[in-house]
DNA sequence: ACTTGACATGTTATGCTATAACATACGATA
DNA sequence: TATCGTATGTTATAGCATAACATGTCAAGT
Protein backbone atom coordinates (compact mmCIF):
# COMPACT_ATOMS: atom_id res chain seq x y z
CA UNK A 1 0.00 0.00 0.00
CA UNK A 2 1.25 3.53 -0.92
CA UNK A 3 2.47 5.03 2.46
CA UNK A 4 -0.26 7.27 3.79
CA UNK A 5 1.88 10.22 5.21
CA UNK A 6 2.63 10.83 1.83
CA UNK A 7 -0.12 13.36 1.05
CA UNK A 8 1.65 15.59 4.03
CA UNK A 9 5.18 15.38 2.25
CA UNK A 10 7.23 16.72 -0.41
CA UNK A 11 7.10 14.37 -2.95
CA UNK A 12 7.21 13.42 -6.68
CA UNK A 13 3.47 14.27 -7.45
CA UNK A 14 3.36 13.52 -10.94
CA UNK A 15 4.28 10.15 -10.18
CA UNK A 16 2.16 9.77 -7.36
CA UNK A 17 -1.02 11.25 -9.31
CA UNK A 18 0.09 9.41 -12.91
CA UNK A 19 0.26 5.85 -10.83
CA UNK A 20 -3.04 6.49 -9.53
CA UNK A 21 -4.57 7.74 -12.65
CA UNK A 22 -2.83 4.75 -14.22
CA UNK A 23 -4.89 2.42 -11.37
CA UNK A 24 -7.74 4.12 -11.57
CA UNK A 25 -8.04 3.49 -15.97
CA UNK A 26 -7.22 -0.38 -14.74
CA UNK A 27 -10.17 -0.27 -12.59
CA UNK A 28 -12.65 1.80 -14.21
CA UNK A 29 -12.00 0.93 -17.80
CA UNK A 30 -13.53 2.13 -20.29
CA UNK A 31 -16.42 3.99 -18.42
CA UNK A 32 -13.74 6.31 -17.11
CA UNK A 33 -15.32 8.74 -19.81
CA UNK A 34 -13.26 11.58 -21.15
CA UNK A 35 -15.28 14.18 -17.98
CA UNK A 36 -14.92 11.37 -15.58
CA UNK A 37 -11.36 10.89 -16.10
CA UNK A 38 -10.76 14.75 -15.97
CA UNK A 39 -12.40 15.14 -13.03
CA UNK A 40 -9.88 12.47 -11.31
CA UNK A 41 -6.95 14.27 -12.64
CA UNK A 42 -8.63 17.48 -11.07
CA UNK A 43 -8.83 16.32 -7.74
CA UNK A 44 -5.28 14.72 -8.18
CA UNK A 45 -3.75 18.06 -8.62
CA UNK A 46 -3.23 18.13 -4.79
CA UNK A 47 -4.05 16.36 -1.97
CA UNK A 48 -6.45 18.45 -0.98
CA UNK A 49 -10.74 18.05 -1.12
CA UNK A 50 -12.10 20.15 -3.41
CA UNK A 51 -15.85 21.70 -3.51
CA UNK A 52 -17.82 20.33 -6.06
CA UNK A 53 -18.31 23.91 -7.74
CA UNK A 54 -14.28 24.05 -7.75
CA UNK A 55 -14.11 21.17 -9.73
CA UNK A 56 -16.95 22.55 -12.03
CA UNK A 57 -15.16 25.95 -13.14
CA UNK A 58 -11.99 23.38 -14.05
CA UNK A 59 -14.34 21.14 -16.15
CA UNK A 60 -15.74 24.07 -17.84
CA UNK A 61 -12.19 25.11 -18.54
CA UNK A 62 -11.44 21.94 -20.30
CA UNK A 63 -14.15 22.55 -21.89
CA UNK A 64 -16.71 20.52 -20.52
CA UNK A 65 -20.77 21.69 -19.61
CA UNK A 66 -20.57 24.46 -16.58
CA UNK A 67 -23.57 23.18 -15.13
CA UNK A 68 -23.55 21.53 -11.52
CA UNK A 69 -24.51 18.38 -12.45
CA UNK A 70 -21.85 17.68 -14.54
CA UNK A 71 -19.24 18.20 -12.10
CA UNK A 72 -22.01 15.99 -9.11
CA UNK A 73 -22.37 13.39 -11.71
CA UNK A 74 -18.73 12.64 -12.52
CA UNK A 75 -17.64 12.84 -8.77
CA UNK A 76 -20.47 10.48 -7.45
CA UNK A 77 -19.29 8.39 -10.23
CA UNK A 78 -15.66 8.27 -9.12
CA UNK A 79 -17.23 8.16 -5.25
CA UNK A 80 -18.96 4.72 -6.40
CA UNK A 81 -16.19 3.65 -7.95
CA UNK A 82 -13.79 3.97 -4.96
CA UNK A 83 -11.76 6.54 -6.86
CA UNK A 84 -12.95 9.25 -4.94
CA UNK A 85 -14.13 10.04 -1.52
CA UNK A 86 -16.56 12.41 -0.04
CA UNK A 87 -15.49 14.42 2.77
CA UNK A 88 -18.49 15.44 4.57
CA UNK A 89 -16.64 17.66 7.47
CA UNK A 90 -15.58 19.69 4.08
CA UNK A 91 -18.39 19.71 2.06
CA UNK A 92 -15.70 18.37 -0.37
CA UNK A 93 -13.75 15.47 -2.59
CA UNK A 94 -11.04 13.92 -2.85
CA UNK A 95 -9.14 11.81 -4.91
CA UNK A 96 -8.53 8.41 -3.97
CA UNK A 97 -4.87 7.49 -3.37
CA UNK A 98 -4.92 3.99 -3.33
CA UNK A 99 -7.71 2.90 -4.94
CA UNK A 100 -8.61 -1.04 -5.64
CA UNK A 101 -7.35 -2.10 -2.39
CA UNK A 102 -10.95 -2.13 -0.59
CA UNK A 103 -10.85 0.20 2.41
CA UNK A 104 -12.77 3.01 3.90
CA UNK A 105 -10.23 4.78 5.39
CA UNK A 106 -10.44 7.59 8.10
CA UNK A 107 -9.47 11.05 6.81
CA UNK A 108 -7.24 13.10 8.09
CA UNK A 109 -7.13 16.85 7.56
CA UNK A 110 -4.60 19.12 7.81
CA UNK A 111 -5.91 22.75 9.68
CA UNK A 112 -2.91 24.72 8.61
CA UNK A 113 -2.37 23.06 4.64
CA UNK A 114 -5.91 21.40 4.12
CA UNK A 115 -4.17 18.33 2.93
CA UNK A 116 -6.04 14.82 3.45
CA UNK A 117 -4.50 11.66 3.68
CA UNK A 118 -6.33 8.37 4.12
CA UNK A 119 -5.07 6.29 7.07
CA UNK A 120 -5.49 2.89 7.49
CA UNK A 121 -8.93 2.28 9.75
CA UNK A 122 -9.37 -1.39 10.01
CA UNK A 123 -8.59 -1.07 14.03
CA UNK A 124 -11.20 1.92 13.69
CA UNK A 125 -14.09 0.23 12.24
CA UNK A 126 -13.40 -2.90 14.89
CA UNK A 127 -13.50 -0.30 17.70
CA UNK A 128 -16.59 1.44 16.33
CA UNK A 129 -18.08 -2.54 15.61
CA UNK A 130 -17.62 -3.13 18.93
CA UNK A 131 -19.05 -0.07 20.65
CA UNK A 132 -22.17 -0.33 18.14
CA UNK A 133 -22.50 -4.54 18.59
CA UNK A 134 -22.66 -3.26 22.72
CA UNK A 135 -25.98 -1.57 21.78
CA UNK A 136 -27.50 -3.66 19.14
CA UNK A 137 -26.52 -1.54 16.27
CA UNK A 138 -25.46 -3.42 12.99
CA UNK A 139 -22.85 -0.36 11.31
CA UNK A 140 -23.05 -0.55 7.29
CA UNK A 141 -21.13 2.60 6.65
CA UNK A 142 -19.38 4.92 8.34
CA UNK A 143 -16.64 7.70 7.80
CA UNK A 144 -14.45 8.94 10.24
CA UNK A 145 -12.68 12.32 9.89
CA UNK A 146 -10.45 13.95 11.69
CA UNK A 147 -9.26 17.12 12.17
CA UNK A 148 -5.65 18.15 13.11
CA UNK A 149 -2.39 19.07 12.39
CA UNK A 150 -0.10 17.35 9.87
CA UNK A 151 3.65 16.30 11.10
CA UNK A 152 5.01 19.24 8.19
CA UNK A 153 2.33 22.04 9.44
CA UNK A 154 3.13 20.64 13.13
CA UNK A 155 6.97 21.41 12.77
CA UNK A 156 6.41 24.98 11.38
CA UNK A 157 4.06 26.23 13.78
CA UNK A 158 6.33 25.04 16.45
CA UNK B 1 -24.08 7.60 32.39
CA UNK B 2 -27.55 7.18 30.14
CA UNK B 3 -28.23 4.19 28.53
CA UNK B 4 -27.07 4.80 25.01
CA UNK B 5 -29.81 2.06 23.43
CA UNK B 6 -32.37 4.14 24.77
CA UNK B 7 -32.34 6.40 21.42
CA UNK B 8 -33.61 3.30 19.87
CA UNK B 9 -35.96 1.77 22.22
CA UNK B 10 -39.65 2.43 23.37
CA UNK B 11 -38.92 4.86 26.93
CA UNK B 12 -40.71 7.33 28.88
CA UNK B 13 -39.47 9.63 26.14
CA UNK B 14 -41.05 12.58 28.50
CA UNK B 15 -39.06 11.86 31.67
CA UNK B 16 -35.98 11.18 29.15
CA UNK B 17 -35.82 14.59 27.73
CA UNK B 18 -36.90 16.75 31.01
CA UNK B 19 -33.85 15.01 32.86
CA UNK B 20 -31.25 16.42 30.11
CA UNK B 21 -33.19 19.62 29.66
CA UNK B 22 -32.74 20.09 33.37
CA UNK B 23 -29.21 19.07 32.89
CA UNK B 24 -28.73 21.24 30.46
CA UNK B 25 -30.32 24.04 32.42
CA UNK B 26 -27.72 23.34 35.63
CA UNK B 27 -24.49 23.65 32.86
CA UNK B 28 -25.68 26.43 30.72
CA UNK B 29 -27.68 28.54 33.54
CA UNK B 30 -28.81 31.90 32.62
CA UNK B 31 -27.60 31.99 28.93
CA UNK B 32 -30.05 29.05 28.47
CA UNK B 33 -32.09 31.89 26.99
CA UNK B 34 -35.85 31.05 25.75
CA UNK B 35 -34.65 30.52 22.17
CA UNK B 36 -31.61 28.11 22.71
CA UNK B 37 -34.29 26.31 25.55
CA UNK B 38 -37.04 25.89 22.87
CA UNK B 39 -34.52 25.09 20.12
CA UNK B 40 -33.28 22.36 22.89
CA UNK B 41 -36.70 21.09 23.36
CA UNK B 42 -36.91 20.74 19.99
CA UNK B 43 -34.21 18.98 19.57
CA UNK B 44 -35.20 16.80 22.26
CA UNK B 45 -38.38 15.97 20.95
CA UNK B 46 -37.51 12.99 18.76
CA UNK B 47 -34.15 11.10 18.90
CA UNK B 48 -33.52 11.74 15.35
CA UNK B 49 -31.62 14.41 14.07
CA UNK B 50 -32.86 17.94 12.65
CA UNK B 51 -32.08 19.89 9.86
CA UNK B 52 -31.66 23.63 10.82
CA UNK B 53 -34.47 24.92 8.89
CA UNK B 54 -36.79 22.39 10.57
CA UNK B 55 -36.25 23.80 14.02
CA UNK B 56 -36.26 27.12 12.29
CA UNK B 57 -39.77 26.50 11.06
CA UNK B 58 -40.80 25.17 15.30
CA UNK B 59 -39.30 28.43 16.47
CA UNK B 60 -41.50 30.79 14.35
CA UNK B 61 -44.56 28.41 15.26
CA UNK B 62 -43.33 29.46 18.62
CA UNK B 63 -43.17 33.20 17.90
CA UNK B 64 -39.87 33.58 17.86
CA UNK B 65 -37.89 35.31 14.44
CA UNK B 66 -38.22 33.39 11.33
CA UNK B 67 -35.16 34.22 9.69
CA UNK B 68 -31.83 31.48 9.20
CA UNK B 69 -29.54 32.73 11.77
CA UNK B 70 -31.46 32.49 14.06
CA UNK B 71 -31.60 29.09 14.29
CA UNK B 72 -28.61 28.60 13.46
CA UNK B 73 -27.24 31.31 15.99
CA UNK B 74 -29.09 29.09 18.49
CA UNK B 75 -28.09 25.44 17.32
CA UNK B 76 -24.14 26.71 17.49
CA UNK B 77 -24.87 27.48 21.00
CA UNK B 78 -25.43 24.65 21.83
CA UNK B 79 -22.81 22.48 20.21
CA UNK B 80 -21.19 25.44 21.45
CA UNK B 81 -21.97 23.97 25.19
CA UNK B 82 -21.77 20.16 24.35
CA UNK B 83 -25.61 20.69 24.83
CA UNK B 84 -26.18 19.46 21.08
CA UNK B 85 -24.55 17.22 18.28
CA UNK B 86 -24.21 18.05 14.29
CA UNK B 87 -24.26 15.25 12.53
CA UNK B 88 -22.82 15.86 9.04
CA UNK B 89 -23.90 13.65 7.51
CA UNK B 90 -27.38 14.51 7.38
CA UNK B 91 -26.28 17.90 7.68
CA UNK B 92 -28.67 18.04 10.74
CA UNK B 93 -28.29 18.45 14.34
CA UNK B 94 -29.40 16.11 17.33
CA UNK B 95 -30.00 17.07 21.10
CA UNK B 96 -26.85 15.36 23.22
CA UNK B 97 -28.23 12.67 25.41
CA UNK B 98 -25.42 13.33 28.49
CA UNK B 99 -24.61 16.91 28.59
CA UNK B 100 -21.88 17.65 30.90
CA UNK B 101 -20.13 14.00 30.30
CA UNK B 102 -17.49 15.25 28.50
CA UNK B 103 -17.29 13.14 25.16
CA UNK B 104 -16.86 13.39 21.68
CA UNK B 105 -19.28 10.17 20.98
CA UNK B 106 -19.28 8.09 17.54
CA UNK B 107 -22.83 8.54 16.35
CA UNK B 108 -25.11 5.83 14.97
CA UNK B 109 -27.64 6.66 12.71
CA UNK B 110 -30.39 4.09 12.07
CA UNK B 111 -31.28 4.03 8.13
CA UNK B 112 -34.55 2.26 9.03
CA UNK B 113 -35.93 5.35 11.37
CA UNK B 114 -33.92 8.22 11.36
CA UNK B 115 -33.17 7.58 15.58
CA UNK B 116 -29.39 8.44 16.15
CA UNK B 117 -27.88 7.19 19.45
CA UNK B 118 -24.42 7.98 20.72
CA UNK B 119 -22.14 5.41 21.47
CA UNK B 120 -18.84 5.54 23.53
CA UNK B 121 -15.80 6.41 21.43
CA UNK B 122 -13.21 6.56 23.60
CA UNK B 123 -11.18 2.73 22.25
CA UNK B 124 -12.58 4.22 18.60
CA UNK B 125 -10.83 7.87 19.54
CA UNK B 126 -7.95 5.74 20.95
CA UNK B 127 -7.48 3.84 17.76
CA UNK B 128 -7.87 6.72 15.32
CA UNK B 129 -5.34 8.58 17.29
CA UNK B 130 -2.85 5.57 17.24
CA UNK B 131 -3.22 5.31 12.96
CA UNK B 132 -2.82 9.09 13.14
CA UNK B 133 0.04 9.21 14.94
CA UNK B 134 1.83 5.81 12.80
CA UNK B 135 1.53 9.02 10.10
CA UNK B 136 2.88 11.55 12.61
CA UNK B 137 -0.66 13.41 12.31
CA UNK B 138 -1.99 15.01 15.72
CA UNK B 139 -6.16 14.78 15.93
CA UNK B 140 -7.73 17.81 17.33
CA UNK B 141 -11.24 16.66 16.94
CA UNK B 142 -12.85 13.81 14.99
CA UNK B 143 -16.52 13.51 14.22
CA UNK B 144 -17.06 9.26 13.90
CA UNK B 145 -20.84 8.72 12.32
CA UNK B 146 -21.87 5.71 11.41
CA UNK B 147 -24.99 4.65 9.19
CA UNK B 148 -26.71 1.01 9.33
CA UNK B 149 -29.75 -0.56 11.74
CA UNK B 150 -31.29 0.08 15.06
CA UNK B 151 -31.69 -2.97 17.34
CA UNK B 152 -35.40 -2.46 16.72
CA UNK B 153 -35.60 -1.76 12.76
CA UNK B 154 -33.30 -4.60 12.42
CA UNK B 155 -35.61 -6.88 14.28
CA UNK B 156 -38.98 -5.52 11.96
CA UNK B 157 -37.03 -5.92 8.92
CA UNK B 158 -36.06 -9.54 9.49
C1' DA C 1 -28.58 58.64 36.50
C1' DC C 2 -25.43 57.98 32.52
C1' DT C 3 -22.35 55.74 29.66
C1' DT C 4 -20.27 51.98 27.97
C1' DG C 5 -19.62 47.40 26.48
C1' DA C 6 -20.95 42.57 26.10
C1' DC C 7 -24.36 39.74 24.65
C1' DA C 8 -28.67 38.32 22.49
C1' DT C 9 -32.00 38.72 18.98
C1' DG C 10 -34.00 40.25 14.72
C1' DT C 11 -33.76 41.23 9.63
C1' DT C 12 -31.98 41.71 4.94
C1' DA C 13 -29.45 39.87 1.60
C1' DT C 14 -26.61 36.65 -0.41
C1' DG C 15 -23.59 32.69 -1.17
C1' DC C 16 -22.64 27.90 -1.32
C1' DT C 17 -24.09 22.99 -1.87
C1' DA C 18 -26.98 19.65 -4.21
C1' DT C 19 -30.56 17.53 -7.05
C1' DA C 20 -34.95 16.95 -9.94
C1' DA C 21 -36.48 16.82 -14.43
C1' DC C 22 -36.10 17.04 -19.08
C1' DA C 23 -33.40 16.99 -23.71
C1' DT C 24 -29.90 15.09 -26.66
C1' DA C 25 -26.49 11.91 -28.36
C1' DC C 26 -24.20 7.57 -29.11
C1' DG C 27 -22.99 2.73 -29.15
C1' DA C 28 -24.41 -2.23 -28.37
C1' DT C 29 -27.48 -5.64 -29.58
C1' DA C 30 -31.41 -8.00 -30.87
C1' DT D 1 -33.05 -0.47 -37.92
C1' DA D 2 -35.53 -0.18 -33.71
C1' DT D 3 -34.63 -0.14 -29.10
C1' DC D 4 -32.31 0.07 -24.75
C1' DG D 5 -28.82 1.43 -21.63
C1' DT D 6 -25.55 4.81 -20.63
C1' DA D 7 -23.49 9.34 -20.77
C1' DT D 8 -23.75 14.19 -21.19
C1' DG D 9 -25.89 18.65 -21.46
C1' DT D 10 -29.22 22.23 -19.75
C1' DT D 11 -32.88 24.49 -17.10
C1' DA D 12 -34.68 25.29 -12.94
C1' DT D 13 -35.06 24.89 -8.21
C1' DA D 14 -34.35 23.08 -3.56
C1' DG D 15 -31.72 22.93 0.62
C1' DC D 16 -27.97 24.48 3.72
C1' DA D 17 -25.30 28.31 5.77
C1' DT D 18 -23.45 32.87 6.83
C1' DA D 19 -22.12 38.00 6.29
C1' DA D 20 -23.49 42.34 7.67
C1' DC D 21 -26.22 45.48 9.81
C1' DA D 22 -30.05 47.11 13.23
C1' DT D 23 -32.18 46.89 17.67
C1' DG D 24 -32.76 45.83 22.40
C1' DT D 25 -31.31 44.55 27.15
C1' DC D 26 -28.73 44.23 31.12
C1' DA D 27 -24.74 44.79 34.26
C1' DA D 28 -20.34 47.25 35.49
C1' DG D 29 -18.12 51.19 36.29
C1' DT D 30 -18.29 56.28 36.82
Amino acid sequence: MTDPALAFEAHDHRTCAGDVLTRAEAISGARLTPVRRRTLEILLESHRAMGAYEVLEKLADAGFGNQPPVAYRALDYLVDQGLAHRIRRLNAFAACMHPGEAHSPAFLICKSCAAVAEAPAAAIHAALGKAAADIGFTVERANVEALGLCPTCAETES
